[in-house]
DNA sequence: CTTAAATACTTTAAATCTAAAATGTTGGAC
DNA sequence: GTCCAACATTTTAGATTTAAAGTATTTAAG
């Protein structure tokens, strides 16, 4: 199908190696960017505010969420497991930094909040992180950033549509 | 600088809070992207091989270089810590996969390799690894591969660039 | 009502990962 | 030659992460 898109005429066999090879280069070096943006993020929140990348990322949830969240929701938006998430909860919550307060209809689930001091707290470390996402991402164009979106956007669809 | 891109105009403020919205939206997607394929291919190899995508990732770096790499070559491939390195090479060696042979002229370095048995279980794997590869980006046509490809090499060099 | 399956969360055990210290080696500077 | 800084790797200690088992609660079927 992408014989016409390239120009080449490729047997089969070729062809499909050809498309294999494209996606496996493109795999990496989507993890590449990924893996180096995280490392700097990671350093940084550490050197600069003695915090974690998940314990931030918690607490952005958070902030995004003014109702709060559940554990099982947290989990699912961090992308991680849910012991993860009881673990990091622990620690803000020793730190005074979240609340979990019981639903009351459903005595399962807990509602998580950031606190004022949480909300204060997380308000400095957003603007340092955006300060450093900008500062990577930012050679790229306005209509840069809108096609990599578009693409990944793409990409995600497709790989959140496959079955298991 | 974006403004003419855009063909909107806006104040410094809110220009510049739109591009920061901007960049943290690029990144959050990337970092989706990157976690959704990371865990499938993790779950696949366990199901499928028992193993984990660091054991992966480091033979296939080996299978990349027919000439072996050093401990520290390993390290910045991967972009892990050595001392991680050292932990998976110990693992891989106990299990005869790879050989970790001494080099002539430097006594520190070590040179790493692939055994007979450790490229043909690689090759196993990998050509399960790129089935699933190109099943989960195989929706995206070449021209655009190539695009985000271009993209995201660009926003590689950008990071890379980046003192510290 | 009773039971069983599903749900929400926590705990546990094992693996992974990191930063920092330790070990051994090399290559000049003097 | 001696010393000292840089290098390559391993070890260590501690934090993070995960899958799986465990606990408690809810839902619904019989």
């Amino acid at each position: 199908m992408n014989d016409k898109a390239t120009g080449l005429e490729l047997n089969h066999e070729s062809r499909l190696q050809i498309e294999d090879h494209q996606s496996i280069r493109l795999w990496l070096c989507l993890l590449t960017c990924t893996n180096m943006i995280e490392q700097r993020l990671r350093a940084r929140l550490r050197e600069e505010f003695a915090t974690t990348l998940p314990r931030f990322d918690f607490m952005a949830q958070l902030d995004r969420a003014p109702d709060g969240l559940t554990m099982g929701e947290l989990s699912q938006r961090m992308m991680v497991s849910g012991g993860n998430v009881s673990g990091i909860a622990n620690q803000l919550s020793g730190e005074g930094l979240i609340d979990r307060s019981p639903v009351p209809d459903n005595r399962r689930t807990l509602c998580v909040t950031l606190t004022d001091k949480g909300r204060s707290r997380f308000a400095d470390m957003a603007a340092a992180h955006e300060r450093w996402v900008v500062e990577m991402l930012g050679d790229l164009s306005h209509a840069e950033h809108q096609q990599i979106m578009m693409h990944l956007t793409k990409l995600k669809r497709g790989v959140a549509a496959l079955e298991s």
